[in-house]
DNA sequence: ATGTCACCTGGTAGGTGA
């Protein structure tokens, strides 16, 4: 079984992009991150086409995401209950047996920002949720795109980035916090390439200079852990003409 | 290199977010 975290930045620009990617990767479910569009835009007709099931929750502009699935997703859930966040960030379901969280974090933009504050509360909301989640559901699996570079190994040059957004203490605090409640970062689990990032910025030639951060994961419960035979960040799609800033994340279960 | 992309409004450019 796999399963797959990929924001995309504009399902609009992307879905050829996708549809190839699921042509060459048939993963059990997909969670896709910045879709950036509203419900009624949603192309349904062409994932379907593509042999899956869908859910989706989107917004004008902004945000955006959605739940691919070969098997129908249950007990599907649409951003964090009780949070009244205005952003669509959070798509959930039970696939196969596995409660699938597919978050789109806020960026937070600076960390004396408004953006940052609201960042702060946000992962707090989820971690209070995923918290009862994996009471309810023992297999577990929360992905996406973080906008959290957990470790210092997991940005090209960490002095630099140290105390910026997606690298200060609170943000990294944060998600310990969530491995605290019983999840394990899928892609440390196994021998991994120095220098694995999953997002490469657009300007500066970033990509070509291989100068990233590592921000897009797959968390999987304790239930899971046993069962996980590798994890990897698919850089092929970050290679094409026209690409999302970020590269897709792939998790392979027993 | 100060090097981009996607979206919006309101237009043949500027602002925002990432």
């Amino acid at each position: 079984m796999k399963f797959a975290t990929w924001n995309v930045n504009s399902l609009a620009v992307r879905l050829p992009q996708l549809l190839d990617w699921l042509a060459a990767n048939p993963v059990d479910a997909l969670v896709l991150q910045e879709t950036k569009l509203t419900d009624d835009k949603f192309p349904t007709l062409e994932i379907g086409a593509a042999g899956y099931q869908v859910q989706w929750f989107g917004q004008k502009t902004y945000n955006g995401v959605a739940l691919l699935s070969r098997t129908p997703a249950l007990d599907i859930v649409k951003n964090i209950p009780d949070l009244g966040d205005e952003q669509a960030r959070v798509i959930a379901g039970t696939v196969d047996g596995v409660r699938v969280i597919g978050a789109y974090f806020p960026n937070g933009q600076a960390p004396d920002s408004e953006k940052f504050a609201y960042k702060m509360g946000w992962l707090e909301a989820l971690r209070e949720w995923v918290r009862g989640e994996l009471k309810a559901h023992e297999r577990l699996v929360l992905m996406g795109d973080f906008n959290i570079a957990p470790e210092d190994r997991d940005v090209y040059d960490p002095v630099a980035w140290a105390g910026q957004i997606h690298c200060t203490p609170q943000e990294r605090a944060h998600f310990q916090d969530l491995l605290g409640l019983g999840l394990v970062d899928a892609f440390r689990l196994f021998e991994q390439p120095p220098k694995s990032w999953s997002w490469w910025d657009y300007r500066n030639l970033a990509f070509r200079k291989n100068q990233g951060l590592r921000i897009d994961h797959i968390l999987v419960s304790e239930a899971l852990r046993p069962r996980v035979t590798a994890c990897e960040i698919d850089k092929q799609p970050r290679r094409n003409e026209r690409p999302s800033d970020h590269a897709p994340v792939v998790v392979t279960l027993q």
